[in-house]
DNA sequence: GCAATGATGCACT
DNA sequence: GTGCATCATTGCG
C-alpha cells in the first residue's frame, strides 16, 4: 500500500532508513516500473550545508520547503535528474535522495531506458542511473507521492540490516560533510558503491 | 583494478 | 561566470 503524507511528516533520518526496502513505483505507458528502494540520503535541514535548502528559499528548491510526501527532483552536472522525498512539516525544509532501487518489475523495460547494462547491478546502483530507469525527469518535480505517475509502497518486504556512511559528494558542506546520514542495506549489490565503506580500511 | 576526465544545463552570484 | 547530492570512458598497469 502507498505510503502517506503520514510517513513523510516525521524526522528526516527515520525517514531515509525507514525507505529502505520500500518500493518505489513508476507507471509509464500503462506499465508499472518498479524498484525496492536500497540507498538513500538524509538532507535534514536548513543547517544541514550539504542540503540545497542550505542557501534559503529559490525557485529550484521552493518544493523542499513545502508540505511533505512530494517529490523533489532536479537535474546534475546537466546530464542526470536525482529523485528525492519530501520531509518534515512545511516551512522546514528537508527532503530525501533516493540513491539506488533494486528492479523488481519490468526489469527489460528499465535496461532498455539505461541502454541495455550488461549487468542488473548497474541498472539503478546510483541516483541519475535510477531516474534514467525510470524515465524519472524535471516533468515529475513537485508531484504528491501518491500520484499516479510516481509512488512509494509498502509491500512488507524483508530487509537485511542497514548501514550508514558519509553522504555521497558533499565535500564543500564543511562540519556536515561527514555526518554518517547515508543509509543503505548490507551487501546488496544493487548500492551505488558495493564497497562504501572501503576508504576506512585504508590508510 | 583503479584514478582522472569530459560531458553538459541551469540555478544562482 | 561558477559549480554542481553524476556517470561512462579512457588510460594506465
Amino acid at each position: 500500500m502507498k505510503l502517506d503524507r503520514s510517513f513523510y511528516d516525521r524526522p528526516t533520518l527515520k525517514v531515509a532508513s525507514d525507505l529502505i526496502g520500500k518500493v518505489l513505483v513508476r507507471r509509464l505507458d500503462g506499465r508499472n516500473l518498479a524498484g525496492r528502494i536500497v540507498e538513500t540520503e538524509a538532507y535534514i535541514g536548513p543547517l544541514d550545508l550539504a542540503s540545497h535548502a542550505s542557501k534559503g528559499k529559490t525557485p529550484r528548491t521552493s518544493v523542499m520547503f513545502g508540505p511533505p510526501g512530494v517529490s523533489y527532483v532536479y537535474m546534475i552536472y546537466g546530464v542526470y535528474f536525482c529523485l528525492n522525498a519530501v520531509t518534515e512539516s512545511e516551512g522546514n525544509p528537508a527532503a530525501v535522495l533516493i540513491r539506488a532501487v533494486e528492479p523488481l518489475e519490468n526489469i527489460r523495460v528499465m535496461r532498455t531506458l539505461r541502454y541495455n547494462p550488461l549487468r542488473d547491478t548497474n541498472i539503478a546502483s546510483g541516483p541519475g542511473k535510477l531516474c534514467m530507469a525510470m524515465s524519472i525527469d524535471k516533468s515529475l518535480n513537485a508531484v504528491d507521492l501518491e500520484s499516479r505517475k510516481l509512488w512509494i509502497e509498502d509491500r512488507s518486504l524483508q530487509v537485511d540490516a542497514i548501514e550508514t556512511s558519509p553522504r555521497i559528494g558533499v565535500d564543500y558542506a564543511g562540519e556536515y560533510k561527514d555526518k554518517p546520514w547515508r543509509f543503505y542495506e548490507r551487501s546488496n549489490p544493487h548500492v551505488s558503491r558495493v564497497r562504501p565503506n572501503r576508504n576506512e580500511f585504508r590508510t
